[in-house]
DNA sequence: TATGAATGAGCCTTCATTCAT
DNA sequence: TATGAATGAAGGCTCATTCAT
């Protein structure tokens, strides 16, 4: 609960236009949906000039989607490694890291889990490595917790999947100016995800 | 939990080769991805063949995602009615009647998921009117829950949610041939959905 | 002037339902811009079922064009075989036949002069060659009338397809609505035929 | 008739290859005859290289029609401003400046009269504007000059519209290598032209 | 550096036509 | 006789990408 670490920290994404263009379509239409014209022009530049910083479309999705998995893996094991050694608490953090992440930085959250099947092959194995990199680093969690007492769940790995499931597709519906501010639907899904792997629900009931 | 019904059992989707060809495209593609030429060969027919089945592309994924949405709720309504009427019987049918559906229809179920953007402005105002009726069935049966103190969380709404959310994202990564049995894979997931919404955890700790 | 002669009679067109709806479409949007399928349904038939009548798109078109030219050079020839043998008589029978073809006929004329370039060669040769017949036969009468001295024109092969070219354009805006009825079109168009050839102008100036 | 004026000469027309092999095909085949990839073979061009400089198929029709019909307007405009007040050297200034048109723009003019219908609506719309405002500027003509005296028709309208279809209808049937020089053939029309409206015909019989 | 012009390949769709039933 | 189903070829158009300038 230290609120320390700047991996709660988010300012707008430092994406260059043209990533932020492509993201900006690829939201919309999806990758193959999405045209070079359309990306260049969002970007406010010419195609060859699109070209002159990005080899390839291809190369624009990998350029999101790397980014995204860097930054997001960075903040959860900053977000660990800032709590306490109780799988408690890194349990907590590491949720709300995924949590804030799956709400500032929707757009990109929402391409990764969506357009993965339009990474080319090698592109592809890079990014679910990482990806599955950061699920280890959850499951770790839960294991431990399960193997010292404070979380209670027969079946820890469905368990810690789910919660990743759960605030992933928090990208998927969260809007700013929906009902929920970003703390509030922090502590909703924190409760919840407790819930889940079976941890003392911060206070309540 | 021993209430019979059709509505778990499932066999062959009885989708016709033009939507089945289809429907294996967009899986490993996308819509976007695929080519009518590539659902064409699929299906063992010539393009204007195809189009002699379907007058479009897109007629062909709201083929498949209609037919799915509707199998769903009509799944998903039996399974409720056929339960005793103790919000706990409800929601373990409703939740039980959702996971089977992601496990057997996994491909039909991943592209409704993915694909909502792909469809035309109507067609997908009247998917989201169908996928939100689906969700409002679950919201009802906590709410019910909560109400009546079989059920223990203070944001039923949301726990209601996830729930959908993690029973929805079974199709992504479900396989047959992978360590959970069908009837695994509910124990485990009727479990976790408990927890969520704070409903005794059926004999398990 | 004799009122009689079956040439001036029109009835409703015998085109087979068929060759009615190819003629409808072509109106609107030309031979190569109506597919069969349009034909078919506007004739009340399948496309099989046009193609039992019909054993080709063209072949609608020549069915078209041909009883057009037919029923002109008969209805023309009839003309003047009824006129007295004098140049004036035959212009004036001949220009009037042309006329009422040209407004009674008004869609299968407009088609006529219209997609020639869509027959075939060989059905272009054969349809030509008609035309050609019906405009040598009002250039002889022409040729007789100056030769007699009761035309007078320096140039009567010219002012002969001039008077062609005025009754065939009638066909491009003649309205049954419009403010000339037919016989009105007639004598208008008559005495301006006459004009051009140099003829007394029936009674007028 | 020695009026001077840049409305009488004809150089070669400077459409852009796209338009003129569009023109090309669209005279020999119409322009749902012709296909895109026909246009750019014929223009030296590939393709996506023609749709470069145009949109569509119906971008190239509209350049070659509206260019068509602002140049005729143009010269016509410019030959009636450059003849004399009388409504006689008006009438024949502007009926060789159509009769020019037609016999050095005979392509052009071609297609004009006969893809009106191939336009989009808006496009017919437009062009059908542009083109009754050409009729209009010589139906005052004529109106004028019945008026006044010099001319004597009893229907100047249907005069004037006969005079119109005529010298549009060269187009159809002149040929560089025919009998008729563009001289001969404006001297042969003018004179036609002229007894249609009951003008005096120039020092001619 | 940035762009106007270009392209081979491919897009979704429709064409005129055929044939088993 | 009439039709449901099918097809090779082609339709208009756009794709990601390149290159001379």
């Amino acid at each position: 609960m230290t609120v320390t670490g700047t991996w709660r920290t988010y300012e707008g994404s430092n994406l260059s236009p043209a990533l932020a263009s492509a993201l900006n379509k690829f939201v919309e239409q999806g990758y193959h949906g999405t045209s070079v014209r359309q990306i260049a022009a969002g970007a406010g530049l010419s195609v060859p000039g699109l070209y002159h910083h990005f080899p390839s479309k291809q190369a624009l999705l990998v350029g999101i989607m790397d980014a995204s998995m860097d930054e997001l893996l960075e903040r959860t094991r900053s977000a660990e490694a800032g709590a306490g050694s109780s799988p408690s608490d890194r349990f907590d953090a590491v949720v709300e890291a995924l949590l804030l992440f799956h709400i500032h930085r929707r757009d990109v959250a929402f391409v990764c889990s969506t357009e993965i099947r339009s990474l080319d092959p090698t592109n592809r194995a890079a990014y679910i490595a990482k990806r599955d990199e950061e699920q280890r680093l959850l499951d770790a969690i839960v294991a431990d917790g399960v193997e010292s007492g404070v979380f209670d769940t027969p079946h820890p790995a469905d368990a810690s999947r789910a919660v990743t499931t759960m605030c992933v597709g928090v990208a998927t519906w969260y809007r700013p100016d929906g009902p929920l501010s970003p703390s509030e639907l922090v502590a909703v899904y924190l409760d919840i995800a407790r819930r889940t792997v079976g941890a003392a629900t911060g206070g309540q009931a």
